[in-house]
DNA sequence: GACCAGGCACATC
DNA sequence: GATGTGCATGGT
């Protein structure tokens, strides 16, 4: 019998299709991403990687010699500007120093000891370490944002306020651990919590309406 | 004009 | 370990 991540899965894959997300041109414009959309919106952010793109630095070095001024202008429209200069610039120092610049010695690199050492860059947590794992460095390293929690929290699946790494180590439990399944899950968990699991608690139309826990969801 | 969006570091208790 | 706060832009 299948677990409820996995029925989810089913759902929301049947309903939705593949999703084909983080349509990054390169893996590091997906690192870059990463940094930039913390608690932003995409479309502000893909501002910001066209300027990057226009100055001819989205690629390391072409970052690491942008003055912190000029930089801080190309990312301006993802928000958080002062703060996300220093992170991004934190991020392609690790990745130049540890793995010059070449995302194969990254792939070459066991997840967990390549996870330990994201989350010790300046600016990097839990979430933005997974999103590059698994977007970038295409490892199977499942991403729980404030989505995947919302959803998970709002059909009773798991309790309000799941801490990150409880709710990823549930569902990893669950779950394959295949770079494709995790992918693909987690842009279908954006997509459903966009439409059906928002503020309002209400799911009329969503695939996942079927299965909604005894008790319903959880207001507020 | 308020509210929200694909977090994180830091201070404080 | 849990909770609160600052960071900033662009869309609804």
């Amino acid at each position: 019998m299948p677990s409820t991540p996995e029925k989810v899965f089913d759902l929301l894959l049947q309903a939705y299709g593949p999703q084909d997300w983080w349509p990054g041109e390169t893996p590091f414009e997906v690192m870059v991403g990463a940094v930039l959309v913390q608690n932003t919106n995409w479309k502000n952010v893909e501002q910001a990687i066209t300027q990057l793109k226009d100055a001819g630095a989205l690629n390391p070095s072409g970052i690491l010699l942008l003055s912190p001024a000029e930089l801080q202008q190309r990312i301006r429209p993802a928000g958080y500007f002062r703060i996300k200069e220093q992170r991004l610039r934190s991020l392609v120092q690790f990745f130049v120093e540890w793995y010059g610049g070449d995302i194969e010695r990254m792939r070459a690199t066991e997840l967990r000891l390549l996870r330990e050492q994201l989350l010790q860059v300046h600016g990097i947590g839990p979430e933005t370490a997974d999103s590059i794992l698994l977007y970038a460095v295409e490892k199977p390293s499942l991403v729980v944002d404030a989505y995947t929690l919302r959803v998970f929290a709002r059909h009773g699946w798991v309790p309000q306020g799941t801490s990150y790494h409880a709710l990823q180590e549930h569902l990893a439990g669950e779950l394959p651990a295949k770079t494709e399944i995790y992918n693909e899950l987690h842009a279908l968990l954006v997509k459903v919590g966009k439409e059906h699991c928002g503020k309002t608690p209400h799911c009329e139309g969503c695939p996942l309406e079927g299965m909604l826990p005894v008790g319903g969801l959880v207001a507020g």
